[in-house]
RNA sequence: UCCCCUGUGAUGUAACGGCAGCAUACUUGACUGUUAAUCAAGGCGUGGUGGUUCGAAUCCACCCGGGGGAG
């Protein structure tokens, strides 16, 4: 299944039973976002994340981790085509990462912040998620090895810790999920994902960095899950590309979650069953100024089932007008939604290996 | 007919006589646990003809266009 991100406690341009009518039972919002602003002390006034951004369906909570490794060195793109750090951290800053955990400069007011492993619990017990996320550190892909090997142990303590904290203070009924690190090392991958196993988690995570390409991340991705059990959930963190999905499910990945389709949709991209433009079409380009197209031909998603062409969403577009942005969202999430229902109904019968191989050559995922 | 003001990319505007810059628009590209309705790149210009000057968007003359005033 994919799951939206709701990383400030909503996913961004749709109301909750808009994303629920999309076939979405699932959502993530984030630790290191809430604390900050509005604070896990206003989101338990209002009885939670779920009542204060009225969702009545299973939240899961990313761990803050990933925003030090984001602060610090950029995007998964500026880091691998190796371009300065821009966009994310031209004002955030992680000041110190030590054992106790990370010392950053908050983005809403400046002021010096810590967060560790006991932090990042408390706040997701406060936020009252379904399913929290161990805080980890994401190495990044343009470190040594030795580095990335220290900081995967160092991983592993703090996943201890959260599941102290979390067995001694956290709700009962919340879920805990370990996270596999080791870069884009055999050996620490498949350490880590052995010691992640090895702990009472309900569900195990593949974070980190995964690659400098795609055949290289689906390596990763193989190596991580060869070390871990079948037993619980594997989602894998931050992925979302059309053929990732397909590839990672493939591989054995229950569960994804990543900003692409949303992000993308706000900035004028529909996604599309079409291998060679990485399915993706930019509908703010002048060639669809006259287009009457749909967004996708054949899609039964709300935005295309109206009728609107891509001659009206690139004017709509232009003009920075919020339904286009509402339009490609709900589009975007229509399809991954499809796609995973899709992959979902081909394992049930059998077939899978030859659905993906229609999906990876441009098939339209099935109408359920 | 005379007088005054004014002409800088598509648009709105900067530039003591010293590399014509900015914003918007346009075109293209990027986006993988979202500080992102974001970011990056690109193309496009001194109304015309002369003159002064080492050097003119800038000063002078005339012409052309626009605005205002007097008749």
């Amino acid at each position: 299944a994919f799951v939206p991100l709701a990383t400030k406690g909503t996913v961004k341009g749709l109301e909750p039973r808009e994303v629920a009518a999309l076939g979405y039972d699932m959502v993530l919002g984030n630790t290191f976002h809430l604390m900050l602003d509005p604070g896990p002390e206003l989101v338990a006034h209002f009885g939670g994340l779920h009542e204060f951004m009225a969702w009545r369906a299973p939240i899961i909570t990313d761990s803050g981790g990933f925003q030090v490794f984001s602060m610090g060195h950029g995007t998964v793109a500026d880091e691998i085509k190796g371009r300065a750090p821009s966009g994310a951290n031209r004002m955030g800053r992680v000041l110190a990462i030590e054992e106790d955990g990370v010392r950053f400069r908050s983005y809403v007011d400046g002021g010096e912040r810590f967060m560790g492993p006991e932090t990042s619990m408390e706040v997701q017990a406060a936020l009252g998620s379904d399913l929290a996320l161990v805080f980890d550190e994401c190495t990044p892909l343009n470190v040594d090895r030795d580095y990335t090997a220290r900081s995967t142990e160092r991983t592993h303590r703090w996943l201890d810790r959260c599941l102290t904290w979390h067995e001694q203070h956290g709700p009962r009924d919340q879920l805990v999920y370990g996270i596999v690190q080791g870069g884009v090392h055999e050996d620490l991958r498949i350490a880590s994902a052995q010691e992640v196993a090895a702990r009472p988690v309900d569900g195990i995570a593949i974070g980190g960095s995964l690659g400098a390409d795609k055949p290289q991340m689906y390596e990763v991705v193989s190596w991580a899950i060869g070390g871990i059990d079948e037993a619980r959930p594997r989602h894998l963190l931050g992925i979302g590309d059309v053929d990732d999905l397909i590839r990672g499910v493939e591989l054995g990945i229950d569960t994804f979650d990543c900003a692409m389709p949303t992000r993308l949709g706000r900035h004028g991209v529909a996604l599309v069953p079409d291998p060679r433009k990485r399915w993706r079409v930019d509908l703010t380009a002048a060639r669809w100024k006259q287009s009457r197209e749909p967004i996708m031909e054949g899609c039964p998603c709300p935005s295309c089932e109206a009728g609107h062409t891509r001659g009206y969403l690139r004017y709509l577009l232009r003009q920075r007008e919020l339904t286009a942005l509402r339009l490609l969202t709900v589009h975007n999430l229509a399809y991954l939604a499809r796609l995973m229902a899709d992959l979902r109904a081909a394992i049930a019968s059998g077939t899978l290996a030859e659905r993906a191989a229609a999906l990876r050559a441009g098939a339209p995922p099935a109408t359920p």
